[in-house]
DNA sequence: ATAAATTAAACAATAATTTGACAATGTCAA
DNA sequence: TTGACATTGTCAAATTATTGTTTAATTTAT
C-alpha cells in the first residue's frame, strides 16, 4: 500500500528546506522535478520528487551549480551525493599545488598521525587517492605509514590511540575506495578475510584493493573469521581463490589449525593466497601449490595474473 | 449482537480538537467522514470516525491539505501521519521528521543481509539516510537492524560471514556519516570509545552520531580501548566526556575494573557515559553521579543537553 | 422556551499559481 | 581591471483555489 502523490509544496519544502519559490524555480527552469497537478492546476508531489530534491539540496550545498546537476537521474544525484560526502575535503583544497611524490603524501600523512588529526589525516589520503594509482597509494603510503606507525608503537613513541585513530581514518579510507573500484562482473572472485584471532584488518583491505585493480571482484569479509566460515563465503559468492591476511605473527599454532582447516573445507580448486607482513614466516610450514604465501604485493598481483590465465586456459 | 458506541457531533468535536462547522463541512465538501443519522437527520458518529477525524486533523498540521488527505483510506492516513506524530513531540532540533516508514527501511535492510548482498544493503542505507533523521535512522534503522542480526546469529539462522558483512557495511555507512556531520568548532567534544576487550564497535559509533546531533564533537577512537588510554585521548581533545558503548555483557569483573580505573584516570569534571545493550546490567555497580549508565537514546540525549546547559552557565 | 443541529449561502483569510523584474554572484573575453 | 553575459535566488503583483468561519433560516431535542 502506497501513499502516491499526495503532498502539497508547503509539505515538500518544509521537508527539504527550500524555500516554495525555489521549489518552483527549479521546475521551472531546470525540471528538476515535475510534479502531477491537480485539476486545479495545484502542484502534487510524491515521496521520490521529495527524496529528489534532498539530493539536490546536498548537491548544491557540496558546490554544484543546480543548472548542472537537476537533469540527472535520481541514480547519477545518489552517486554523487554519497561520492562527495566522503571527499567533501578535496573541494577545499583543490587548489593547492600538487607535489605528485609519493613520499610528500607519506609525510603529510605520518604529520598527521603524530600531530593526533583525523581530519588531516582523511585529507591527505584523499588527495593522495587523487594524485596516486592504487598500487602506489598502497605501496608507497598506506604500507610504509602502517609499517612505521607499528614501530613506532613497539618503541612506545605512539600511545594506543593514536594508533586506532590512524586505523579508524584508514580503515574507512580504504573500504571507501574498494566501494568505488569498478571491476567487472564477469570477473573471478576472491575472498578477502583475516584469519580467526586476527583483528589488524587493513592489509585484508590493501589486499582486497589489489585483487580489484588486478581485475577481481573482491568480497571482502573483516577480520577475524574462522575457516569454516571463510570456506562457506568461498563457496557461497563461488569465488576461485581466498587470502588471509596476517599482520602479526602471533599464536603460530592456531594459525597453523586454521589454514590446514580451511584447505580442507576448500577444494584443491580453490587458491589461498596468504599475505602481509606476518605471513613469510610460515613459508616453511606449506608446501602444497594451492596455498601461496606471498611477501609483496607485486608478487601477489603476479599470482593473481596467473591464476587468471591459467582459469582462463 | 453487537452494541456500538456512537456520539453527537458536539462530542466528536470536543474529542477532536475541531469545530462542528469544520466537521461538518468536511463532510460536506470531502465526505471525510460519513457517519449514519438518526431518524431526525442527527449525525451519529463511531469510534471510528473520530480516530480518523483525529488523523485528518494531524495531516492537516503537518501540512496536508485537507483536500488531498480527505479521501484516503484510515490505513493510508494511519501510515501517513504515525511517522510525524512521534517525531512532533520531540520538537528541540531540527524539522527532519520521516517522510517514508522508517520500518520500509529496516525490512528492506534485513531482507539485504539475509540475502548476503552487501551492495543492496548499501543502497538501502544510502536511501534511508536521506529519507529519515540521523536519530530516526538510528533507532528504527540501524539499532533494530543489529538486534535482530545478533538474535539470528545467535539462534544459529546466520552465519558469522552475513554478521561480518553486515557489520562492515554498516561501519562504514554510520562512519561516513559520521565525518559529514556538520558541528560548530566550539561545541564541547566528546570521546567515544568501546573499553578494553569489547570488539563491537557499531553502537560506538550510533553514540558519536546521536552526539554530533545534540551539538557535541564526537571524537571517535573505535574498539578495544584500554581506560588509560581513554583518558589520555580526553585530556588530549580536551574533551568534557567519555562515552563508552557496551554491546555484550560479558566478563563484568573485568569491565568494572577498566570502568573504575578510567573513573580515577579522569577528573571528577568529566562526564563518564555508558551505554548500549549491556549496559543496564551494570547499573547496580556504579552509583556516581559522574557515571551515567544510559539505557536509551534519548536519555542520551537528554543527558547530553543537561550537561552542555551546567557547563555554560 | 431554550439550546442545539441542520442546510445553504456568503465571506474572509490563507495559500498556490504565473509572470516579470531584480540583485547578487560568477564567468569570460577584451 | 573592466564590462558584457549567464546563473541563481528572491521578491512583488495579479489571479485563482482552498478552507475555516460566519450568517441566516429551519428543524429538533430537552
Amino acid at each position: 500500500m502506497k501513499i502516491k502523490n499526495v503532498f502539497p509544496i508547503r509539505y515538500v519544502a518544509q521537508q527539504t528546506g527550500l524555500s516554495t519559490h525555489v521549489i518552483r524555480i527549479w521546475e521551472k527552469r531546470y525540471q528538476a522535478v515535475v510534479p502531477k497537478r491537480t485539476e486545479s492546476n495545484r502542484r502534487m508531489f510524491c515521496g521520490k520528487d521529495i527524496e529528489r530534491l534532498k539530493m539536490l539540496k546536498t548537491a548544491v550545498k557540496i558546490g554544484h551549480s543546480i543548472s548542472q546537476v537537476a537533469g540527472l537521474s535520481s541514480e547519477e544525484l545518489m552517486q554523487l551525493v554519497k561520492l562527495d560526502i566522503s571527499d567533501a575535503s578535496k573541494v577545499s583544497t583543490a587548489h593547492e599545488p600538487g607535489l605528485l611524490d609519493a613520499t610528500y603524501f607519506y609525510d603529510r600523512s605520518l604529520s598527521a598521525v603524530l600531530d593526533f588529526d583525523a581530519k588531516a589525516l582523511e585529507s591527505v589520503l584523499d588527495r593522495a587517492a587523487v594524485h596516486l594509482s592504487k598500487l602506489k597509494l598502497i605501496n608507497a603510503v598506506i604500507k610504509p605509514l602502517c609499517q612505521k606507525i607499528g614501530e613506532l608503537w613497539e618503541h612506545g613513541e605512539l600511545k594506543v590511540i593514536n594508533e586506532h585513530m590512524t586505523t579508524t581514518v584508514i580503515r574507512s579510507f580504504l573500504w571507501n575506495l574498494l566501494r568505488s573500484a569498478e571491476v567487472s562482473e564477469t570477473s573471478p572472485k576472491i575472498v578477502v578475510a583475516t584469519p580467526a584471532g586476527h583483528q589488524h584488518e587493513l592489509g585484508a583491505l590493501a589486499v582486497a584493493l589489489i585483487a580489484c585493480e588486478s581485475d577481481w571482484q573482491s568480497v571482502y569479509f573483516g577480520p577475524s573469521l574462522p575457516a569454516e566460515e571463510i570456506a562457506a563465503a568461498v563457496t557461497f559468492a563461488n569465488a576461485r581463490a581466498a587470502a588471509l591476511s596476517i599482520t602479526y605473527h602471533e599464536d603460530s599454532h592456531q594459525l597453523n589449525l586454521e589454514i590446514k582447516k580451511l584447505r580442507r573445507y576448500l577444494g584443491d580448486e580453490i587458491t589461498i593466497f596468504i599475505g602481509g607482513q606476518g605471513a613469510p614466516p610460515l613459508v616453511d610450514f606449506f608446501d602444497a601449490p594451492e596455498i601461496q604465501i606471498l611477501e609483496d604485493v607485486d608478487r601477489f598481483r603476479i599470482a593473481l595474473n596467473n591464476l587468471r590465465k591459467l582459469q582462463h586456459g
